[in-house]
Formats: structure tokens, sequence, C-alpha cells
DNA sequence: TATGAGCGC
């Protein structure tokens, strides 16, 4: 029987294992960058059968910016209507309203702009037919739920903020309005009461010119639900244009639901389009009929 | 059941 050799200056590779072993010493993880893939090497011990392995990933690096930005959306959780709905737009509850024109105040917001308009929730606030100014809310703000609590609160807090700043010196009746600084700064949307200085105040939501539209792109709507509500209808007459007014009849006194209401289009056509397509839509379990409006008696 | 409100001049 020979005898066993042992060389001092090779050890064996289970001395290693066990040397290595003892001190809980692994090749420490590593990450390399080559082009668009990423590598992680990883080191790990089994804690069953003390096996040792070496873990590589590697990831494709998406590098354009937009993609990610879209990439991350996609996760997000959909919700209301289309909160069961298959990945991408569903042409029954997505629809492409008028043109909604913007002006940017500053070109440096570019780059932000774009990767909005490609946002989903941006595209929906940009058909909003009305935006409340207290709340940002799709009603008008004469009929902002908030109206008498935090309209005055904001004006309050405007005018503390214009008097403590380099306005002391102008006359009460002046100060400046707070929506202007503010919104120039993040280059969004000014109204045009807010332009040129923003002198003009308390005129902005004033219908264009009497007439346009009015009486003669007025539908009424009738057999409703009693449930049915103003942004119901909203959302069921917004596919057939842009709409200048909504009236639900309601009690005055209980405020339930008349089952009746009057839809004002800016344009007629768009209110005829209305006609045809949402008479006899059932909804809510009943027929909607829909017609022309008769002027009001005022 | 069914053709809307209120404001200020």
């Amino acid at each position: 029987m020979p005898s066993m050799e042992y060389d001092d200056s090779k050890p064996s590779w289970a001395d290693q294992v066990e040397e290595e072993g003892d001190e809980g010493t692994l090749p420490a993880a590593k990450e390399t960058i080559k082009g668009n893939i990423k590598t992680i090497t990883d080191y790990k011990i089994d804690e069953d059968d003390g096996k040792k392995y070496k873990i590589v990933r590697t990831f494709k690096i998406e590098t354009r910016k937009a993609s990610k930005a879209v990439a991350r959306r996609k996760n997000w959780k959909k919700f209301g209507n289309s909160e069961f709905d298959a990945p991408g737009p569903n042409v029954a509850t997505t629809t492409v309203s008028d043109d909604v024109f913007m002006t940017f105040i500053s070109s440096k917001e570019d780059l932000n702009a774009q990767d909005q308009d490609e946002d989903p929730m941006n595209k929906l606030k940009g058909q909003k037919i009305v935006s409340c100014r207290i709340c940002k809310g799709d009603h008008w703000t004469t009929r902002c739920p908030y109206k008498d609590t935090l309209g005055p609160m904001q004006k309050e807090l405007a005018e503390q903020l214009g008097l403590s700043t380099a306005d002391k010196d102008k006359p009460a009746g002046s100060e400046p309005e707070p929506a202007q600084p503010a919104q120039s700064k993040t280059g969004k949307y000014v109204p045009p009461s807010l332009r040129d200085g923003g002198t003009r105040r308390g005129e902005s939501m004033q219908p264009n010119r009497r007439g346009e539209s009015d009486d003669n792109a007025t539908i009424r709507v009738t057999n409703l639900s009693e449930d049915t509500r103003e942004t119901d209808l909203q959302e069921l007459f917004r596919p057939f244009g842009s709409i200048s007014r909504i009236y639900l009849a309601k009690d005055k006194n209980t405020g339930q639901s008349k089952g009746f209401a009057f839809i004002s289009f800016h344009r007629r056509e768009d209110a005829a389009r209305a006609i045809a397509g949402v008479s006899g839509f059932g909804y809510d379990h009943l027929i909607l009929n829909v017609e022309w409006a008769k002027p009001s008696n005022n």
C-alpha cells in the first residue's frame, strides 16, 4: 500500500473549501455594465448541503427615458369601469375628443410636457370640459362644493402671501392673482383671464358669444334613472362633442332627480349626433329619450 | 311626472 503523500505547497481543493468555509469568505458580488447589458455576479452557500453557488444574472438595460416611463406606467392599476380590462386601451371606454391646444410658457419644460402628453391620466384631464378653479374638479367653479370653505381660505392665503413679499405697497384691491406666478413656474396652461398681468378678475368663465353655444344646441334627455348624475351625463355625451352646459333637473328641496336633463353643446351638429346616438339608448335599465329642447321661458 | 336658475339692472 503506497504511502500517502502530502504536498504543503499545494493544498487540496477540499482544504481550500474548508478554509474558505471556516472564514466564511465568498468572493464579493460583482456588478458590471457592458453596453446595455448589466451583469450581476453573486455567490452563495446553500445552507442545507453547504455547496457553493455562483449566481450570474444579466439584465438588458433600456436606456431610452421615455420607454422606461411607459413601462412604469404599464404597471399602474386600472380603476373605475376599466378596473378589469386587459392591458391597453379599451375601445368601449376610450374615445378621442376634440383637439385641446395648450400654451407652454417656457421651452425648457418641453421634455416634461412631452412626457405628460403620453400620460393617459393627463389625456383624460385634457378631455375635461370644465375645471374648477378652487378644487380642480370637473365642475364649474360656481358649483364647487368647497366654494364657501376652500375658496375664501385660498384667497386669504394668497393675500397673506402677497403682503409678506415685495407687493406690500400695492393697494389691497389689486392683490396679485396667486395662480399666475405659480402656474408660469410650472410652465402649464394659464387661462386667458390671467394672461397679460391677470388684472381682469372674475370673468374667466363667461361664455364666449351669446347665442353661439346656447339655445340652438341644447337637447333634452328624459327617462333618466333617479340616480343619474351630471358626471354620468357628461361621460355619456362627451363623445359627441364639447359640451357647454349640463343641467340635471332636481327637486329644489329634496335634491331628488326629476329624471330629465338638458345638455348644451357648443355645436348644433354635435347635439344632432347626440340625439341620433343616444335616443333609445339603454341606460340603467331604462330607455333614454333624447330630443331638441324648447327654449326655456326666460 | 317631466322643458332648467339666479344674478343685477
